[in-house]
DNA sequence: CCACACTCTGACCAACCGGTCAAGATTTTT
DNA sequence: AAAAATCTTGACCGGTTGGTCAGAGTGTGG
């Protein structure tokens, strides 16, 4: 039995319940951002009544942060799966393709994000500082060497990752946009193929 | 002299308040977003009192929508200067520095615009089809003229639009992300020497 | 210097917000 | 089936928010 901290295993109920939440809570705060949403909205969405809600989180914030906690992770997996033994280019290109399916896939914890960094990052500042930047200086570091061996154009390692996330994410983010401007069209089948060019043309050595 | 409305001329006090206001409204606004944003926050950073600041503005939906409706215009102008009888390339890369530029002097219009449209674009929705939609279709009219004459490759002149605006208004919007993980460097240069081989090597046929 | 339009403010209001609480309903354990 | 643990809710609370209003202050043209 664990000591200090009660730790009871989750009911199903509680199971159920906190994963409605956390839905209700993505869904609601990446469209509102964090002031902009409430708990009303968010109880409503998880078809909860508000002090229920609060029964299984203590504050709106507990909520907030559990999300980009969580987010944290799955964002950038796919920067940790670039294979340094692999061929430059085609890891590259790979980890373009992921990034934007992962904006068609979950577009709302892309706005989530977005919403939190616009706003200053004032509850995941630390997360950049202890998760993102030591791994975006790794890749840094790797894109370097490979440049180093001549298998990859000379680019600015951070800009490149810069413009990946930057043209990867704003079909997710600014997807209010790209519909009025795209009425009907495929846009993600056109995307990858556009951003397979402009990135296999850029790092072709 | 006007008819209806009775017009006058504005005063001196009116003019500089009223500028104070929209100028506090975009510090404001770009940062917290439309609900996150208060009356208060507002009048506070425009050194007036909030009745005072209701006696220029009706609400604060009115001094929202007033700088959008301000920002629209001048945010589309680059696009409007597409020279086409310039050499496409280099118009291009023209739109490109330009774009760039402005996230560097007007970062916050770029975010006022970003959370707008990460919104889901409640308050711009008409603008955008009534004043984007028409400028991207003759915008792409005139790229695809540019690669039907063999002048510029082949690439998709929506996806073309959508990456500018992506790499470039990426280092407005999530400006403190790349604080975390630029410090002390000189971000917008690189950036534009960057985005420069970026879109020569995509565009050159 | 006076009349008049313009500018400004403190006090106030109703609606909304995040959060609490005591008590009742429901499920699980024994 | 009773006891215990878990779950749910209506009523409520203090603070905040967008907005109002009557009246006081101020600048200005005649």
């Amino acid at each position: 039995m664990t000591t200090t901290a009660p730790a009871r295993k989750p009911t199903r109920i509680q199971q159920r319940n906190r994963r409605a939440i956390l839905e209700a809570g993505l869904e609601v705060f990446s469209r509102q951002g964090f002031r902009g949403a409430t708990l009303d909205q968010i109880a409503t969405e998880a078809g909860l009544s508000k002090p229920n809600l609060l029964y299984y989180f203590p504050s709106k914030e507990a909520i907030h942060v559990t999300l980009l906690t969580q987010l944290m992770t799955t964002w950038l997996d796919p920067l940790r799966d670039l294979d340094p033994e692999g061929e430059p280019v085609e890891e590259l290109l790979r980890y373009v393709h992921r990034k934007l399916e992962m904006s068609r896939v979950f577009p709302r914890e892309s706005r989530l994000f977005a919403n939190e960094i616009v706003q200053g990052a004032p509850r995941m500042a630390p997360h950049l500082e202890a998760e993102l930047k030591p791994l975006v200086d790794e890749t840094v570091a790797l894109i370097e060497s490979w440049i180093a061996e001549g298998r990859l154009a000379r680019v600015d390692p951070r800009h490149l990752i810069f413009s990946i996330w930057a043209t990867t994410q704003h079909y997710a983010d600014f997807d209010t946009q790209i519909g009025v401007l795209m009425d009907g069209r495929d846009v993600h089948k056109d995307a990858a193929a556009f951003l397979d060019m402009l990135f296999r043309r850029l790092l072709t050595p």
